[in-house]
DNA sequence: ATGCAAATGTTATACGATAACATAGCGATT
DNA sequence: AATCGCTATGTTATCGTATAACATTTGCAT
């Protein structure tokens, strides 16, 4: 059993009651712009908060039938519950892995720049102000009119490379 | 000096002679570094350059097919081709569409920002340096060390936007 | 010529995603 | 409450992307 084998000092309790929060949050997003987090989409979501790291369509096809005492679904059903969840901006899609995490901060509007880690495979956002300008700048430069953008950095986060010089 | 930058304004035999120099450069890069830019490695790579727009793997195996005149392959063989020229740098993949287009620039060793056109198809490398310094910024606030990036930025480009409002 | 290492080819399969259509569940109106 | 219509979910099939495992071929150094 390990306290905490990875992004520093939470708790099991502390995550619980974070998802709990998310959870909340993302009842009320729902509620506010009258669309449905129906019982398999928020299982869904659930399933993406508890991960806490990058969760592909089959991994959780698989934790689904597991935990959920639910037949086995099939693609088009997972995916239509992750096509709901990225339109309300619920959890992002991580291209450079086919997977998907929970959105941070699903009230900020702006797009999310996401540190993924190597080692530990665990993927966290962080604000993305001077990144987002100077990319503004750079699309305005080239007269080009940005609509999407994937911004994605792997490497090694703090935690891991604190493990490794021990 | 090239008369513009931009691809509508390109010649055919413009673009032909680019090619003729990406591929020339190609075969230096590759001698300098001791690896073989094999037959089917340069077919590989000359598709690409003359596809202009980002290429999929499978698409790439038809275009090897029809011209070529070599048998279908399968998709080891063409993958195997794909991951030595992004080793080499002689190519990106980009992962918001599954595909592959040349790297403009392969002596250069930052990592590149694409400008992909949702209306053209076309994927355009730009100039990263303040984009990167943002980047890196944030990223050592977080204490995390970079290995890689992904930034795809997809809209619509100024040849687009012109066409549109004709 | 021989032997090694790298490249390509072969077969099979896993993972990712969607099209097309059927059924079920909910909510508003009568 | 019965009906209607819309949304969500389920079903089947299939397509697209990618790789594992292994066989064969090729090029190069000795």
């Amino acid at each position: 059993m390990t306290p905490s084998t990875e992004t520093s000092e939470l708790s099991q309790s502390d995550v619980d009651r974070n998802i709990t929060n998310s959870l909340r949050q993302a009842r009320h997003i729902c509620e506010a712009h009258c669309v449905r987090l129906t019982a398999l989409r928020e299982q869904v979501l659930t399933l993406i908060l508890r991960h806490g790291k990058p969760l592909g369509a089959y991994a959780l096809m698989d934790l689904l039938e597991a935990s959920s005492d639910r037949e086995r679904v099939a693609p088009p059903t997972v995916y239509s519950a992750l096509d709901f969840l990225l339109a309300c901006r619920l959890i992002h899609k991580i291209h450079s892995l086919n997977a998907y995490v929970a959105n941070a901060n699903p009230k900020r509007e702006d797009s999310s720049v996401i540190l993924i880690c190597a080692v530990c495979g665990h993927a966290q956002e962080v604000p993305n102000n001077t990144i987002q300008q100077a990319i503004n700048l750079s699309a305005s430069q080239h007269k080009f009119s940005v609509e999407k953008q994937v911004i994605e950095i792997s490497g090694c986060c703090a935690t891991c490379k604190q493990q490794r010089s021990k």
